[in-house]
DNA sequence: GTCGGAAATGTTTGCGTAAACATGTGTGCC
DNA sequence: GGCACACATGTTTACGCAAACATTTCCGAC
């Protein structure tokens, strides 16, 4: 910035107004103060404009990982509205979910420059973490039932998973199986209680919980655990329900007609499944962007109360559900 | 730091030389400063630390969407061998791949605090965005023929594309479409290139190429125009390739039976789709760890010239694919 | 012409840290 | 006992920037 300054025949102060487009330049220097940074190609230096601020224009995201769609998609808006807001995003992804990686994650989030943090976690791991955090840093939480104590950002779960089995129901079916998520994910459980809530309250059996990690592949070792009376699932996840679909196709029922199959997310591939697949809309873009938002208001007006923002779905009916036709296979 | 010193009866220096761990503190001193800290919660500031040593220990992302499986793996990987060597990650999306929201991403990430960059997209888009960047920061580029220009690092696209194709010709099926990602990906057109060159070599015929966006259901409308006589075809991704299975399956076509289908990618649904399908492993994970490795080498060693590391592929044979059977359909 | 005042520009200062240099304090050796 | 030297600790300074305050310049009104 001297360098420029000397070149230009100025201050370094006026250097500094040029560069912040501050009021109360003339013309004629300013022009004269542009070429020279131009000709030094000079860059403001973040970490003294930081230091002089107390500020960083950085969120951070701790996260488990980006192989989920959900997860990466989640990121992908966070990213495009910080940056949108002139805010750059840090990652920290933590491997395995023990107390001790999510520790060590919060503490080198806590060394970083960032004016915020969004925490992509299970809640039961994040008790722990918090306190690691230096005190002026702001927290929104994604995905957790964390919302009495911190503000959460989420989709509505309940809601989605009711829609589902309700749509299945309606559809005649006696009752609808589950396939759920990993017993850790909250997510997981707040689905498969509504499930079991909706069948309960209309007076259905309620069949035992089949069990995946999210994956395909263990959607398919699930599904082929599913006995014949059953007509109608319900997937925690459309990766797994995929994974059904193979497993039923395996055993040579046929989708929709012997079986209804309903995924949650609505990942691009849903749409091209075999048959296309009937799941719950999830807007992830949107919790994204609240995330962003919810957290750029803390950090401007100071930290806002705990509370859960739910961001609405909606069912998306294709091609793997049918009405039941009175037995299982014909 | 001030503060923390004074509680402890030191000096700020002796403050700093137990902050970093370097020696020349005894015992006792140090143990008082530590109570001080935990005290006071104290956390060194990293900006003014970046702005002293003239380092940030970050590195920068360019990329245009997190939402192909390739990007996000990658970037995960990037981001854990980052943390695991103390470097955090700065993500910047790049909206649409317009001329110029390339250059302002550059721009913007010229102005953040990172050592380095790393540039997940296409190369032509690159020339003119790279001068944006200061002169200090180091650049790795991925998925892109910039090989003369920068060090790249990328997964092994041609190769792949010949063992996929050559697995067909070798299950004796006269000649192999192939469905294209989209013309200005440089992968797209490495893999549509090295399947042309195969089938030259070998003499078949050169069926006209598909075109799809990488997407599910542009792969599915490309299906839908694959001609009766067509018996293998090479897909682009596997998300095309669910899309074709598709396509072909509603036109009462089966797959291997009828016609064989291998994709790229091998991404963790390919084994459940319907059949599971043969596909061209790529490893994600080896790319960005080559990525951060390269980029901490510049980083420390200064400049490595520019030069191409590619990381090898190999086919994984599942159930869609199997030998010619003399006809196209029975 | 002189004076007031607004606008343009310059100077000083401090943000938190750590290197470089300066000072103190004790130890062992002759 | 005196001296040198190693080691622990303190003081000064600079990193790049911008707010706060200081100075200069120029204009119009009287």
């Amino acid at each position: 910035m001297a360098d420029v300054a000397k070149l230009a025949g100025v201050s370094s102060q006026t250097v500094s107004r040029v560069a912040n487009g501050q009021a109360g330049v003339v013309e004629s220097t300013r022009e004269q103060v542009l070429a020279a940074m131009r000709e030094l190609g000079y860059r403001p230096n973040s970490a003294a404009r930081s230091l002089r601020y107390g500020r960083f224009n950085t969120l951070g995201v701790i996260l488990f990982g980006l192989s989920s769609t959900g997860n990466s998609r989640t990121v992908e808006a966070i990213a495009t509205h910080a940056a949108a807001e002139g805010y750059a995003i840090t990652l920290i992804p933590v491997g395995a979910p023990t107390q001790d990686n999510v520790l060590g994650a919060f503490t080198r989030m806590g060394e970083l420059a960032v004016d915020g943090v969004i925490v992509i976690i299970e809640v039961h791991l994040l008790d722990a973490a918090t306190p690691a955090l230096p005190p002026g840093v702001h927290v929104v939480v994604v995905d957790s039932d964390a919302g009495e104590r911190y503000p959460v950002v989420d989709t509505d779960q309940a809601d989605g998973a009711r829609q589902a089995v309700r749509h299945l129901l309606e559809l005649g079916h006696p009752t609808v199986w589950h396939i759920a998520g990993p017993a850790e994910s909250y997510s997981a459980e707040r689905r498969a209680l509504a499930w079991r809530t909706v069948l309960e309250e209309a007076g259905r059996p309620v069949p035992p919980v089949g069990r995946g990690d999210w994956s395909a592949e263990s959607g398919y070792r699930a599904g082929l655990e599913l006995p014949p009376a059953c007509t109608a699932v319900f997937v925690a996840n459309d990766q797994m329900a995929l994974g059904v679909l193979r497993a039923l196709n395996e055993q040579g029922r046929r989708v929709p007609a012997d079986v209804s199959v309903v995924g949650f997310d609505d990942i691009a591939d849903a749409s091209s499944y075999l048959p296309p697949l009937t799941t719950v809309h999830q807007d992830f873009a949107e919790v994204g962007r609240r995330c962003v938002e919810a957290l750029l208001e803390q950090i401007s007006a100071g930290p806002g109360g705990p509370g859960t923002d739910l961001v609405p779905t909606h069912l998306v009916v294709r091609g793997s559900t049918a009405p039941y036709r009175g037995g299982a296979a014909p």
